[in-house]
RNA sequence: GGAGAGGUGGCAGAGUGGUUGAAUGCGGCGGUCUUGAAAACCGUUGAGGAUGCAAGUCCUCCGGGGGUUCGAAUCCCUCCCUCUCCGCCA
């Protein structure tokens, strides 16, 4: 949520950054409700402060021995006028909120402004050592759906069967090598980037969804089960940032880094045929998530290690990857600025998101109140907050299975992971 | 699922419908004392909003929402949450 006595001060730059993120802007909409909301407080405030006075007055006209039947007649009018006027107060500010819920967070001065994807800038990238985008015999490596199924270690027929397509089932060895690594991705974090972990929930309330940003705008996007009112997480970002929903943190604890394992589930909604087969787009996948709450001035600095420890993990497992810089009409809702990290399928022959890290800036920490007390002024400021796929499994696991395949369709374990799974090849 | 108890400031914990934003204790901050520290003592210590260049003035907030009243932390209704016991259960 964005502050509204930033939108008042400045309308311009808001619907440029509103425009440049390819949505619509109320900003009109919103200056005009701001001000009859400023007016209905003035009006009403200035009848309560009249109320209080004559109120304190009653007690000892009372006891003097006055009539006050007049007085308190007269008051029984004002009373049902401050009533009258708070009740249009609440309206008018429900539309405002409600309006405001849906503006999206403003790109970073530093984020290219661009439409869609095709103008994401690539910042960087990384290739393991003797690797080559050319396989070395000419033979067209195998996509991980005929791996997946020659080796018997991923089942998406069966997963259909129990659930519905696009929530896969792995086997035997697939399975183990999945657990491997998340308990890999963890470890390396803990040990060395110096996070916390949680385990968090994977249901949360609709306060939450709102806290990070996912409602109310994503509702489509979102499971719902209507019975507990919870809604199954799209991303451990959801409950772990809202851990601290509503509370006032130190500012000698920060930055707060915690990182977490969650199953995903998202319902995808209208995006069906759209790379839609294996692991591509899935309704609930495997994520290891990473999300810092951090003092505003340190929060870009922030979102620079972010990336590099979500790079840390390619580079331990050898993976291909590149950093995009999304272009403001790419970032999401809620973001400021935002890396992707894509890493290679040599069967697909192009780059896969395995990661996201954005900063957030205080947006969500405004909507979900984390705010920390500043030593020096002693004023509760906002926090910023972040978070990254530390990674996400699904697509990583694409590209460790194709990368990693040897002519004869068997699988190398990476050898990072070997001691997590206590094997070294597949098939 | 059944029964009961309770939700008040950072925490603990008072609170007859009328200067109660709220006693008291702990904690925090500042000070006195001390070589330093502790102890003791004194003072101070919530948030949000409207208005204003500012100083300030005013409004709101005692789980959420609604009601009674000139006036509600205090009375009524309703919802939510937490805890305890019983039942069920991985």
């Amino acid at each position: 949520m964005l502050d509204l006595k930033f939108i008042r001060e400045n309308p311009e730059k808001v619907k440029q950054g509103i425009a440049n993120k390819n949505e619509k802007d109320r900003v009109d909409e919103i200056l005009q409700l701001d001000k009859h909301r400023r007016e209905l407080i003035a009006h009403s405030e200035e009848l309560k402060a009249k109320r209080n006075q004559v109120s304190a007055e009653i007690p000892k006209l009372k006891k003097a021995g006055q009539d006050v039947t007049e007085i308190l007649a007269e008051m029984k009018k004002v009373s049902d006028s401050i009533t009258e006027l708070d009740v249009k107060l609440r309206e008018v500010e429900s539309q405002l909120n409600e309006i405001l819920m849906y503006i999206p967070n403003l790109p970073h001065e530093s984020v290219p402004v661009g439409k869609s994807s095709e103008e994401n800038v690539e910042v960087r990238r990384w290739l393991p050592e003797g690797f080559s985008f050319e396989s070395e015999n000419g033979i067209k490596p195998l996509d991980h759906i005929e791996l997946g199924k020659k080796l018997n270690i991923l089942d998406f027929e069966r997963g259909a069967k129990v659930s519905g397509s696009g929530f896969p089932v792995y086997k035997g060895k697939g399975a183990t090598l999945e657990r491997a690594l998340i308990n890999f991705m963890l470890d390396y974090h803990l040990q060395h980037h110096g996070y916390s972990e949680i385990f968090p929930p994977f249901l949360v309330n609709r306060d939450s969804m709102r806290g990070t940003g996912q409602l109310p705008k994503m509702e489509e996007d979102m499971y719902h089960i209507e019975k507990d009112g919870l809604y199954p997480i799209p991303t451990a970002e959801v409950p772990i940032t809202n851990l601290h929903r509503e509370e006032v943190l130190n500012e000698k604890d920060l930055p707060v880094k915690y990182v977490g394992y969650s199953a995903c589930f998202r319902r995808e909604a209208g995006s069906y045929g759209k790379e839609s087969k294996g692991f591509l787009r899935v309704h609930q996948f495997n994520k290891v998530e990473m999300v810092k709450f951090v003092k505003p001035e340190t929060s870009y600095d922030e979102l620079e290690l972010l990336v590099k420890d979500a790079e840390d993990i390619l580079q331990a497992l050898k993976i291909p990857y590149r950093i995009l810089m999304l272009c403001s009409g790419d970032l999401s809702f809620a973001a400021a600025k935002c890396y992707d990290i894509e890493t290679w399928s040599p069967a697909e022959n192009r780059w896969l998101e395995a990661s996201s890290c954005s900063n957030f800036e205080d947006f969500q920490a405004r909507r979900a109140n984390i705010r920390f007390r500043n030593d020096q002024t002693k004023k509760l400021e906002y926090v910023h907050t972040l978070n990254g796929s530390g990674l996400a499994t699904s697509r990583l696991m694409v590209s460790i299975l194709e990368n990693y395949q040897t002519p004869e369709g068997k699988v190398i374990v990476p050898p990072v992971l070997q001691r997590y799974t206590g094997f070294n090849v597949i098939g």
